[in-house]
DNA sequence: CGGTATCCACGACGATACTG
DNA sequence: CAGTATCGTCGTGGATACCG
């Protein structure tokens, strides 16, 4: 368990991981997907998800320079953990508040 | 997923919350489960999840006290997510590192 | 037994400005 | 376009000591 909350760690890894499922992105999509988060943290996330082997990155050649960040087979792991994740949350919603 | 990502936010609550699926613990119990985890730490994860409704706290009278932490019906909504955490850590082990 | 009180470290996060 | 640099804030967590 604790292995997969490292995956997931932090808010917006998990949401990044989550827009990546649907396939692959560039650093701007990403960034107009999650509008509160800024291009460091962005960054900081991206590096940390590269790092630990869930994530890739391909960059064009030439200028302007493009990038596309993918899910790796390692990454694509998450998918059910982030369904689940869906599902619980819509499931807390339904709840009536403080029982 | 916001939703459920906050239920489980941080490493602690999460895994507080595993023990607390296999039955009601006291606060040594909980201690006892999680040997690294601090009087302190522990303390402010249990008060977040009772503020939550995720957990509730019983107290015996008398001296010594004693305590009993429980999930509440909305903390059991957790327990698919909690069993997927298990099941996707333990396919990140299983993958070859770095690929 | 079941916590509080203090203090401190670190990482996540945000805002703004700037660069190859 | 895709970042880097700098600075500051906040929450999580750890260590130690103490209390009802």
């Amino acid at each position: 368990m604790e292995v997969a909350l490292a995956a997931i760690s932090g808010r917006w890894a998990t949401l990044v991981l989550r827009d990546l499922t649907h396939g692959p992105r560039s650093f701007s999509d990403l960034r107009a997907g999650l509008p509160t988060l800024s291009a460091k943290v962005l960054t900081e996330r991206l590096d940390g998800l590269v790092a630990q082997g869930l994530v890739r990155c391909s960059r064009s050649p030439g200028f302007p320079v493009r990038t596309s960040y993918s899910l790796t087979s390692k990454g694509l792991l998450l998918r059910p953990l982030l369904e689940q994740l869906y599902r619980t949350g819509e499931a807390l919603l339904d709840e009536v508040p403080d029982h």
